[in-house]
RNA sequence: CGCGGGAUGGAGCAGUCUGGUAGCUCGUCGGGCUCAUAACCCGAAGGUCAUAGGUUCAAAUCCUAUUCCCGCAACCA
């Protein structure tokens, strides 16, 4: 029986234009999902959009638009951004559906039902300007860190989730599963956040505006967007045939939401009795060049779509993938993204294909057989140090040791001179079988995360792509033909 | 004393948990090769590992203090 595989991605807010992190999550997810895929995996992958903010009120009435009619649009380009970025998600759940309306419900009676959640009164200090409330330290000395006045108190009804009930069992919960939150650094943050501060009971509901998804029994309010969206990992597959993957074997999120899937979704399914996700993977943000956070006033953000009209896809996949580190903060550099294009992708990877096929090509019929060749290279080490490095969530490292690899057959070329054996035959189909077979085991194992160079780089070796399982060394004839260059040298542009 | 991350040759990073000749990629310089996208291979130069003190036979690594940068702080990936 196969195992399953469910990742998910956060749930973009349809706010405005996806960014860089939404390309980062939505690719380094992409990797995993076709990783598992590749391991032989039962792999399901899901994203999509969370719709039911009181932000997107405002912002659609700012745009004098009716607020369905904006979320549809705004959606779209989230969606639009998945098949451009070759995203190979398997389903795009958008919380205004009805899927998940039932199913936020359902959940929310059945904790109401036990008890965790209750009807109260909420204060705090509230800024009339911005409409919301401010805890003491985001708003010390109760001055609005917006608008700079007065904060008033306020109270205001509403429904409770009762979390801090629950603060006992989340730390335990932690603390036995020492993989639960990944990278470390994450891990740790989160315990001691939790281990230092008195939980407190969720508010989870807003007055009704008609918009989000109605409470249960009392129409004059609604879900607290936050509720509901976590809601969606378990509504995009439950009371389908998709519910054999519940729970998420990976949820991958970035650090500024990591209290919320790390603390406040497992409690919330603990309560109402669901098993839990085994992994939240929490990857870092990122940043401009500068070091600094990308922002609208510092004028230095960097427009994935911008980046896609410039380059290749693959290029882009794999500077997100190669560059920014998977366990912390990374830096965007159009620089370096062309820097890895054109030393990485085209000088070792691509300049190997061509400077194999086009050396052997040229004097000799396209068939390559592997009758009479013996195993020189290997790549079963390399096969698993990647599969330890995406075990531990470091895609990163696991094209390093990829690259590995492709250095070594550039140096094997070098040690073995083909070019030197054009009288020898049996010696030069030696090595050229020898290298086009490393290009095939390669290009298979590159395949999760740059699955179009795979398929575009074995084409010209007359081979389809297939699992790691079957490219076994002699199993395979190739039919070669011309290689054309997958990664076209780009000039780095004078600044 | 809110929490956390970072500071390592010109640039970007690894190494710090489990102390023991400071490593990788790019760039620079020299050599080799000529099959290839002026590409590939070999070698060299270049670092008081933020600062100060401590522990130790031995510290980038452990401890203490300080400086600078960044993120989070519970509705901006």
């Amino acid at each position: 029986m196969t195992k399953n595989f469910y990742i998910t991605t956060a749930i973009d807010y349809p706010n405005g234009n996806p960014h860089m992190g939404h390309a980062l999550e939505k690719i380094a997810s992409d990797a995993y999902a076709r990783w598992y895929k590749f391991l032989g995996y039962n792999s399901y992958f899901m994203t999509g959009t969370d719709e039911n903010g009181q932000k997107l009120i405002e912002s659609a009435k700012a745009l004098g638009q009716d607020t369905q009619t904006f979320v549809d649009e705004n959606s779209l380009k989230f969606k639009k951004l998945c098949k451009d970025l070759n995203i190979s998600n398997n389903d795009f759940i958008r919380t205004t559906q009805k899927r998940h309306h039932d199913v936020c419900t359902e959940l929310w009676k059945k904790l109401e039902t036990k008890g965790d959640i209750y009807f109260g009164v909420y204060s705090g200090q509230y800024c009339l300007a911005c409409e919301s409330f401010y805890t003491e330290t985001q708003a010390p000395e109760n001055i609005c860190p917006a608008h700079n006045t007065k904060l008033s108190l306020k109270e205001e009804e509403g429904y409770f989730f009762k979390m801090s009930a629950y603060q006992d069992w989340i730390i335990a919960h932690i603390k036995t599963h020492p993989t639960f939150i990944v990278p470390h650094s994450s891990f740790n943050e989160m315990l001691s956040r939790i281990e230092g501060d008195k939980l407190r009971d969720l508010p989870i509901s807003r007055p009704n505006e008609n918009w989000g998804i109605p409470v249960p029994g009392n129409s004059k309010f609604v879900m607290y967007t936050w509720f509901d969206a976590l809601i969606n990992y378990y509504s995009a597959v439950a009371h389908t045939e998709q519910e054999k993957f519940w729970p998420a074997s990976m949820h991958v999120i970035g650090k500024d939401i990591a209290w919320f899937h790390t603390i406040i979704w497992p409690i919330m399914l603990h309560a109402a009795g669901l098993p839990l996700p085994s992994q939240v993977y929490v990857h870092g943000m990122i940043l401009a060049e500068d070091g600094k956070k990308m922002s609208k006033s510092l004028n230095n953000v960097v427009d994935p779509n911008d980046m896609l009209a410039k380059y290749s896809l693959d290029s882009f996949r794999y500077y997100l993938l190669r560059a920014i580190p998977a366990h912390g903060d990374g830096k965007f550099s159009e620089k370096e993204l062309i820097e890895k294009h054109n030393s990485e992708l085209g000088n070792s990877y691509g300049n190997l294909i061509m400077r194999v096929l086009k050396l052997y090509l040229k004097d000799n019929a396209p068939t390559l057989e592997s009758t009479g060749v013996t195993q020189e290279v290997f790549f079963d080490d390399c096969f698993q140090k990647m599969k330890d490095h995406m075990e531990a969530r470091e895609h990163n490292k696991a094209l390093e040791a990829l690259w590995e690899g492709v250095n070594s057959m550039n140096q094997y070329v070098n040690v073995k001179e083909p070019w030197k054996l054009k009288e020898d035959k049996v010696a030069l189909k030696q090595v050229v079988y020898n290298c086009v077979y490393s290009i095939h085991v390669i290009s298979v194992l590159l395949s999760s995360f740059l699955p179009d160079t795979a398929a575009k780089a074995l084409a010209p070796l007359g081979v389809e792509l297939t699992g790691y399982e079957s490219v076994k060394f002699g199993s395979s004839t190739y039919h070669l033909s011309e290689p054309t260059p997958l990664f076209p040298k780009i000039e780095i542009p004078k600044v």
